[in-house]
DNA sequence: CCGGATCCGAATCGATACTG
DNA sequence: CAGTATCGATTCGGATCCGG
């Protein structure tokens, strides 16, 4: 038994020796979204160092999380093995419990494209979904720009195929077009995905700001997109 | 910001700074069975040192997860507040998840009481145990003893009053009878558990032993109480 | 005994530089 | 691109000590 171990025989030390140190799971939460090159992954979490980087991938290995894939030409990916995309509920509700204590960003907190891929999956409700139209939306939060695609129950987020707010100056407006609701916005959005304020509300607020589509949508958005602030503690305990 | 922050604007990092600190998760997990005193922690996680203790606790109570309760002659006690009984649900599927990576025992791995409580929260299903009779366990694994009321869908986890198998010799049984089935297992109960044997298969690899009760209970048992090895990740992603 | 605080060696982490 | 090597800064672990 190493002199790291918890020393005790339980499902929770187990799981946390094994992606509990530090940086783990949010390499996981970035894979949780697709395969991602060495590169990939530091550039989605720049302050890792790349010793760590390179420990956390070889031990991730030797847990059976992650796996290793020769790509095509030349280079490799890391993917998530079965065990490792067993861990998305656990990610979810890892997010969904920090929503509620995040305050507004540090100076020079980033945001990357992974991270609110998996904020936007942590957040999407498919009852409620199902229940309403589909519907596509097109969410600018700093350099990030993601497609939601709602279609019945189910989510896909991809990433705006030109980057940020690139795209129109040569006329390539297809994609924007496809979307029903265009939104710009900062940090505030939390409240309006907490439930805290109306989409009209949002708006007034310059929470959000809407540069296409319908403003009535931001409603439809705000129940299709959102987390308790205050989540209850399971029952039957 | 300081030099230890993640540097990223993101649910999962507001909770990984909260409680992904070593040590941090495993004081929540004891503190979701009940209140607990600095001494009581220590016991429970008898490898934590006790300078981390103290100052784990600090920052759990910095982050609004965990409350200083003075006791009503003396002494105080730690227990969580809603926000750490938030932390629930996230307890569950990390314990669950662990479950599927579980060995044997390391030779000096130890069991607690706390540690048993919250796997067996981990493993009981609401949805079953509510199709099944109300049934009362009584589970000894190493020096653990407790015992398991379920009641319609809701489970309540106690520890055997009087410790394990201490009782009897002078004809306490008032409580031994009111279970109905008396376990006395080790490690292997993970094969039961898993459903990987049958509670037949299970006494007869001698991986649970029978202490009294019907022995065709303990298929009842391995129902209410169950982890699926390989857990589906959610859909809708 | 309870609830810590203090001290110190060992291991880990973070930042930068370097290599096939 | 995909890491390894190195080294100072932190943190962790183990033990001891202290006040009530």
């Amino acid at each position: 038994m190493g002199a790291r171990s918890y020393g005790q025989y339980c499902g929770v030390v187990t799981a946390l020796e094994q992606v509990g140190e530090r940086w783990a799971l949010l390499i996981v939460r970035d894979l949780l979204v697709g395969p991602r090159r060495y590169g990939d992954l530091k550039n989605g979490l720049p302050r890792i160092p790349t010793n760590i980087l390179s420990k956390r991938l070889r031990e991730l290995q030797d847990a059976g999380v992650v796996r290793r894939v020769p790509l095509a030409h030349r280079g490799l990916v890391y993917e998530l093995t079965d065990r490792g995309r067993a861990l998305e509920p656990l990610m979810l509700a890892l997010g969904e419990w920090g929503f509620g204590a995040m305050g507004d960003p540090d100076p020079d907190d980033i945001v990357t494209l992974d991270s609110m891929t998996m904020a936007f999956r942590t957040s999407f409700r498919p009852g409620v979904a199902a229940e309403l139209p589909d519907t596509r939306y097109e969410v600018h939060i700093g350099p990030v720009a993601l497609n939601l695609a709602v279609d019945g129950g189910s989510l896909r987020v991809r990433p705006v195929a030109g980057g940020p707010l690139v795209r129109g100056v040569d006329g390539d407006l297809a994609e924007e077009a496809d979307a029903d609701l265009v939104l710009v916005c900062g940090p505030g959005i939390r409240e309006l995905i907490a439930g805290r304020v109306t989409g009209a509300e949002a708006i007034e607020a310059e929470l959000v700001s809407v540069q296409a589509g319908d403003p009535a949508l931001l409603d439809r958005f705000a129940q299709t997109f959102h987390v308790d602030s205050a989540p209850a503690p399971a029952t039957g305990g």
